[in-house]
DNA sequence: ACCCAGGGTCATA
DNA sequence: TATGACCATGGG
């Protein structure tokens, strides 16, 4: 471990500055599945436009999404970028569920099994990498996985308590080793993270104001 | 006219 | 295991 910080510490400056966020932005579980997916390397406003698509044409459902031509999916979901490569991961998305017994219960998925064995079935999804995986799970699933994204990545790589060149599992293990493993935290934790990171941790930083001036090294 | 966003896959070495 | 090309829209 590189740093033996208290890393529970940003946590408590994010949730002073900005309060709790109450994440993922989606009413229901299937609707954060798809937000997850949709969001991958794309600004969430784009996302929006595509599931408000997908709402106002009553396909934002597991077996609508199914029943759809990929090619009309693709032009539903145009906003949101990359539409043919994800609608072809919203159906291998779907296809899934329904093959586990959840295309009407999307929120039933793997719920008698472990937090282990849902992670690794949601990673052989053709579309579902690390971060998506943990997403499904901590705000669609209800399991405390911790997820790592970019912000999470260059924010605490510009605190000095990583490296920079940690793996996904490197630095999702720092966070889930040195907190309590607990759902409401993890949520927080990660959308606070989103949070600041759109208003402070661009790639060019804005460090004026930042809720984390006070460990923050380039602050001074 | 750039740069960037809440990634992931696949080919290549 | 580790890079690099590729996917594509919309807002700053």
């Amino acid at each position: 471990m590189i740093h033996p910080g208290n890393w529970l510490r940003p946590h408590d400056l994010l949730l002073e500055r900005y309060g709790p966020q109450h994440w993922w932005p989606g009413e229901t579980p299937f609707e954060v599945m798809v937000g997850a997916v949709l969001t991958q390397n794309t600004a969430w406003s784009n996302v929006e436009k595509a599931i408000a698509n997908l709402k106002r044409t009553e396909r934002l459902g597991c077996r609508a999404i199914l029943a759809l031509p990929e090619a009309e999916l693709a032009e539903l979901i145009r906003p949101a970028g990359y539409f043919n490569v994800k609608a072809r991961r919203l159906q291998a998305l779907c296809r899934f569920l329904e093959q586990n017994g959840a295309a009407d219960a999307p929120e039933s998925l793997g719920r008698s099994e472990t937090q282990d064995a849902v992670r690794r079935a949601l990673l052989t999804i053709n579309g579902v990498g690390e971060e998506t995986a943990d997403s499904i799970l901590l705000y669609a699933l209800d399991r405390p996985s911790f997820v790592v994204d970019a912000y999470t990545r260059r924010i605490f790589t510009r605190l000095g308590w990583l490296a920079g060149g940690e793996t996904y599992a490197e630095i999702q293990s720092l966070f889930e080793y040195n907190l309590k493993r607990d759902l409401t935290l993890f949520n927080e934790y990660h959308a606070l993270i989103v949070r600041l990171g759109k208003d402070h941790c661009r790639p060019k930083p804005r460090c004026a104001d930042c809720p984390l001036q006070a460990i923050c090294p380039s602050s001074t």
